[in-house]
DNA sequence: CACTGGGCGTTACCGCAAGTAACAAGCACG
DNA sequence: CGTGCTTGTTACTTGCGGTAACGCCCAGTG
C-alpha cells in the first residue's frame, strides 16, 4: 500500500505541525495564567476546543509534561554549557549557578510553571497509595541525575563513587533551588553575591568557619 | 456583663476544643488518603458535614496550613534538639540530617502531606500574576529561617553575614530535601550513608576530592 | 462520478470537588 | 416565655477535567 504509507506520513507530520502550534498557544496561556490556566483557555488560545486538545496529549498532565520537557530541554542544554567550559572547578560551578539562576530571574513564569507540581502522570500506584517520594518537580529529578552523572564521569571519588555523585547531584541541584527560590521572593542581595555565598558554602566554609566570639552558649 | 464573659469564654474553648478534634479528623483522613482528600471526606470522618468544617478554617487551604502547622512544629522541635546537641559540629549536622531523614522515612505521608504544595493563601496578588517565587513548601521556608537564624547566631561570618546565613540557611535545607526525596523514592542505601555523603558535600569534599584518572576530556 | 473512511472539529453532557445560602434545632440567658 | 447565639443540616451554584456522540471535509477507490 504505496498510497496509504504516503498518506499516513504526510497526517503524520502534519498532526506533529499541529501538536507543535497547541504546544504554543499553551505555552502562551500558561506564561500568561500561570500553571491554573484551564484547558478551555488554552483551547480557546489555539482557536479551537478541548476534546481536540486531549485527543493530542490524552490528559492535562500530558499536556503540560510535553510543555515542561521543552523547557527543561533548552534550561539543561544552558547548565551542560556552563558545567563543561574548560575552567577551574570553582569557575564552572559558580558559572553554572549563575546560570541558573539567571534563568528564573528572566522568566520567572517558566520557572514556576516548571516547579509546579501538576505533572505526576503515575500508572502503576493505583491499588496503593504509595507514590511516596518523588516530590520535586521533574526538572530538579532531571538535573539532579544529570549532575549525578557529570560528577560520577569526572571526580575520582572512590568506592561508593556512585552512590555519593547521585546523593551530591540531587543534593547540590536541592541547594540550588531551595536558595534560588527565597532569593527570586525577596531579592535581597544580586545575584552574583547569592552565586558567591553557595559556592562558599559548596567549599567546605561552613566546616572552616570559626564559632562567634560572643556566643557564649554552646 | 460578667455572665455573657464567662459564657464567651466557655464557648471559645469549646470552639477551640472542636477545633482539635476536627484537626485530628482531617489528619486521620489526609494520612490515610493523601492530600488529595475531599472536604466531604473529612467532614464525614469528623461525624459532620461541610459547612462546619469552613466555618471554622475559611476554607481548605486554612484547615491544611493549621494542619500543616503542627506538624511542622513537631519536626522542628526535633531537629532543633539534635542541632543544639553539645557536640563537635560535624556530629551536631549529621544529627540533624539525621534527625529529618528519619522522620520523613518512619512517616513518609506526613512527609507527603506538608510537600504537598495545596496552601498557598496570599492575599495581595491577584490585580497582578506576579506571586513567583514561594514554591517550596512553607515546611522547607520555616525550616530554612530556622537554620538562617541558628547560623547567624552560632557563626563568624564576618560582614555580610547576615545574607550568607541566610543563603546557607536554604541553601542546605534544600539539599538535605532533595537528596531525601530522591533517597525517599528509590532508597538505594541506608540512612547513615546518606547522612556520611551530605555531611562529606557540606564539609568541602566537592572541592577537595581530584578530577577522574581516566577522564581524558576536560 | 458516486462513495466511503478517517482525521479535524464541534456541542452537549457527566462527575466531582470547593464553596455558599438558607434554613432547623438546642440551649443559656433576660 | 422568647430572644439570640452556636451547631448543624440540606440543597444549591460554579467551575474544572474529561468524554460521548455527532458533523464536515477531502483524499483516495470502485
Amino acid at each position: 500500500m504505496d498510497t496509504s504509507q504516503r498518506r499516513e506520513q504526510r497526517t503524520a507530520s502534519a498532526a506533529e505541525e499541529r501538536r507543535r502550534e497547541l504546544l504554543e498557544a499553551a505555552d502562551r496561556v500558561v506564561l500568561r495564567d500561570g500553571p491554573e490556566a484551564s484547558m478551555n483557555a488554552i483551547a480557546a488560545e489555539a482557536g479551537i476546543t478541548k476534546p481536540i486538545l486531549y485527543r493530542h496529549f490524552g490528559d492535562k498532565s500530558g499536556l503540560y509534561r510535553a510543555l515542561a520537557k521543552r523547557h527543561t530541554d533548552a534550561l539543561l542544554a544552558n547548565l551542560r554549557a556552563a558545567l563543561d567550559a574548560p575552567n577551574e572547578r570553582r569557575d564552572r560551578v559558580e558559572a553554572t549557578l549563575d546560570a541558573y539562576l539567571s534563568a528564573i530571574e528572566a522568566r520567572p513564569q517558566v520557572y514556576r510553571f516548571l516547579m509546579h507540581p501538576a505533572e505526576n502522570a503515575n500508572a502503576a500506584d493505583s491499588d496503593r497509595g504509595f507514590d511516596i517520594g518523588r516530590h520535586s518537580a521533574p526538572v530538579l529529578r532531571r538535573m539532579g541525575e544529570e549532575l549525578a552523572g557529570f560528577i560520577a564521569e569526572r571526580l575520582d571519588l572512590g568506592p561508593e563513587g556512585e552512590v555519593a555523585a547521585r546523593v551530591w547531584g540531587h543534593g547540590i541541584v536541592g541547594m540550588m533551588h531551595a536558595a534560588g527560590d527565597w532569593w527570586l521572593g525577596e531579592r535581597p542581595v544580586a545575584r552574583d553575591v547569592l552565586v558567591r555565598h553557595l559556592a562558599d558554602l559548596l567549599w567546605g566554609r561552613l566546616a572552616a568557619v570559626g564559632d562567634r566570639p560572643g556566643a557564649a552558649r554552646l
